[in-house]
Order: C-alpha cells, then structure tokens, then sequence
DNA sequence: TACTAGATCGGCT
DNA sequence: GCCGATCTAGTAG
C-alpha cells in the first residue's frame, strides 16, 4: 500500500531544526521531482549529514563561498553540487542561515516514474535486474535519474517543482546509523543512516 | 565478490 | 596544479 498524498509536503519547519535530526527524520519519505507533467518519487532510504561549523567533511567549513552559498541560507531548499567532473549530488538544507547544515541524499527507493528514471540512467525503460538495483542507489544517480543539475541549486522544497512528502516514521530498530562514506575528514562522526535490509541502500 | 583505475572538470590553494 | 560528499568497467580470485 502506497502512502504517496501530495497534501502531504513537508512543511519549511521540518527542514529548520539541526542536520542530523532532520536526517534520520527523512529516512522512509518520499522525495518528489516534477518534470513537466510527470511526476517522478522515490522513498528516502539512505542519507548523512553535514553541519559546516565543526565538520571538516562539509563544503561549508572553509566558510561562503560562490560554490556553497546555497548551504547557507534557510532550511528547506535544494543544494546541488557539481563534483567528480561528472556528477551532481543532492542535499536538503536544513537549520537556520548562515549555519551552513545541509542532509545528502545518497540513495532512494523507485517508487513513482520509473520508466522515465530508467530512461534518464540508461536510455532504455526496460532494466534488468541488476540496472533496476543501481537506478538510484547513489547520491549521483539519483541525481541523474531524476534529472537534477545545476539550474536545480537552490530550489524551493516548499515548491511544487522539487518537494518532500511525509510518510509513516520508519521504526527506530529498522533505522542503521555508522560513519559517512567517501569522505577523508572527519570520518568518525556516527551520521550516515539508512534503513536496514532496504535493497536501495548503496552499501551495507 | 573485491579491488583498481580511469573518466573529467570546477573550485580552491 | 591538485583533488573531490562518484560511478563504471575491467581484472583477478
């Protein structure tokens, strides 16, 4: 049974409370992308935070600049970065401005649009099993799949272009927190969180 | 299944 | 110049 009510978009409050709160709050909602008429979700499954005054790993510690000054306003909008040469990653910015918090997502459950996500990764809407799995298990996938670049820095999350739906509160016992991945500072802080046994999930 | 290298470029030193 | 909040294809076991 699918809980997906577009009434149901998460209000700018949710976003303005501390980045690791926020982020094992997101775990289980749906995050929703509207292309035109098409409306493309996937339920949150993965995410880690980051919070510029102290953590080393977040673009914001070495304070505004061009790159980051998106991070650095208000919770409750989109934070796309550009990084590898090639891919564009995903964040919810959350607490207050000039804080400089954001939530990665690294990876979501297809749940809506499928067809078109798939066309997005690989040209094609029918997968096999194993592109099913690696649709969008990985923030530059999702970003790919749903089509997230840069012109999507900065968007509005109380918009109806890129938005986030509530959903049942995931179990504290289905919720797995370890240490952030592909990072080389800061790497002790316990804020990745994924939910177990979720097969989106992009590492164990 | 596990590890490694290559792709590719914007941001910052 | 160096390196990154990554992904993929390749090789070896």
């Amino acid at each position: 049974m699918l809980h997906l009510d577009f009434n149901k978009k998460l209000p700018k409050e949710f976003y303005l409370r501390y980045t690791s709160d926020v982020a094992g709050d997101l775990l289980g909602k749906y995050f929703v992308r509207r292309i035109g008429k098409n409306f493309l979700a996937g339920k949150i499954v993965e995410v880690e935070a980051y919070d510029g005054s102290f953590d080393e790993a977040a673009h914001t510690f070495i304070g505004k600049t061009k790159r980051n000054e998106v991070m650095f306003n208000d919770g409750g909008i989109l934070y796309v970065y550009f990084t590898y040469g090639m891919h564009f990653c995903c964040n919810v910015v959350t607490g207050k401005k000039d804080e400089g918090q954001a939530v990665l997502i690294r990876a979501v459950e297809p749940i809506l649009g499928v067809e078109i996500m798939a066309k997005h990764r690989f040209g094609k809407s029918n997968l096999t099993q194993n592109e099913f799995r690696n649709l969008t298990n990985g923030p530059g996938k999702i970003c790919q799949a749903l089509r997230i670049r840069r012109k999507e820095n900065g968007t509005d999350l109380t918009g109806d272009e890129i938005f986030l739906v509530d959903n049942n509160k995931i179990h504290s016992k289905k919720i797995i927190t370890t240490t952030r991945i592909g990072i080389k500072k800061s790497v002790d802080l316990p804020w990745r969180f994924y939910i177990k046994d979720n097969l989106f999930v992009s590492q164990k």
